[in-house]
DNA sequence: CCCACTGTGTTACTACTGTGATACACTCCC
DNA sequence: GGGAGTGTATCACAGTAGTAACACAGTGGG
């Protein structure tokens, strides 16, 4: 239902911080706009197959955030007014995930070339799979 | 003491797993040789602020996959012979790195262009943190 | 020689957090 | 008002991490 979302429940990171994250990547890129409805707790628990309480924390997490806005009984909504990331954090955020990128691919031992290629893979792959907008 | 070791506490991700991701891709950079010593439990723990037990099962889990070799009461060191990972394993690994950093770029605005310069920057960065191995 | 000392990693014990199952409380709509 | 949807609270269990005490290996002074 909702694009883009992808929870590793391998990860050691708890879900509903992962949840969290990708919500918040979803309204701040306009995926999600103001006002729009997110999934409820029971759908989106169901799609990803984990516990609705689980992403009832993530949803109250980014309520408290002011990104989400949640009327209980009702349903839960991208907030009228998102907070808006600063410039200068999104490019701190841009920042770190390439260090962290380059940092991963040097130590699977990949060339510069093999990392810029992959790059450039994934960032077409993404374009294509924007346009595709159901599950 | 030990380079390129660096610990989110703020993150949701479990300190623990942190230490063995940081030591896992310094070992297989081969900025950690082979049989070399790595920090003592206590050592690194009051370096990186936190607990020797949750040190302790970094290196354990670390032991475990052939990575570290525990001697009690001695020290922790590096594997005389530390697993490799299978090439299509990191291949597929550098792909998914790929993808999510692709995923954050646009989610964060960023430009192709932008995101690929940031790359090249990282790139160069983290050549030039290898060589600056003190402390 | 041997035993205390110092350093090493590890194991309870504890408090807190993450997650699931279940039951509850609220809102909308017919 | 009842039913079907919503979010939430409660309980149980496993995992995370801090504190303190434990167990092991090397070393040096008696």
């Amino acid at each position: 239902m909702i694009r883009g979302l992808r929870i590793d429940p391998t990860s050691a990171t708890p879900i509903w911080s992962q949840i969290e994250d990708g919500l918040r990547r979803l309204v701040s890129s306009g995926a999600l706009e103001a006002g729009a409805p997110v999934p409820s707790v029971r759908e989106l628990a169901r799609e990803l197959r984990i516990n609705p309480a689980t992403v009832s924390k993530a949803y109250r997490h980014l309520a408290r955030d002011g990104v989400l806005t949640v009327r209980r009984g009702d349903g839960t909504y991208v907030s009228d007014t998102p907070p808006e990331v600063p410039a200068a954090q999104r490019r701190e955020a841009l920042r770190e995930a390439a260090d962290a990128f380059a940092a991963l691919a040097a130590t699977l031992g990949a060339s510069e070339q093999d990392t810029r290629r992959e790059l450039e893979r994934a960032w077409k792959a993404q374009q294509t799979t924007k346009k595709v907008t159901h599950e």
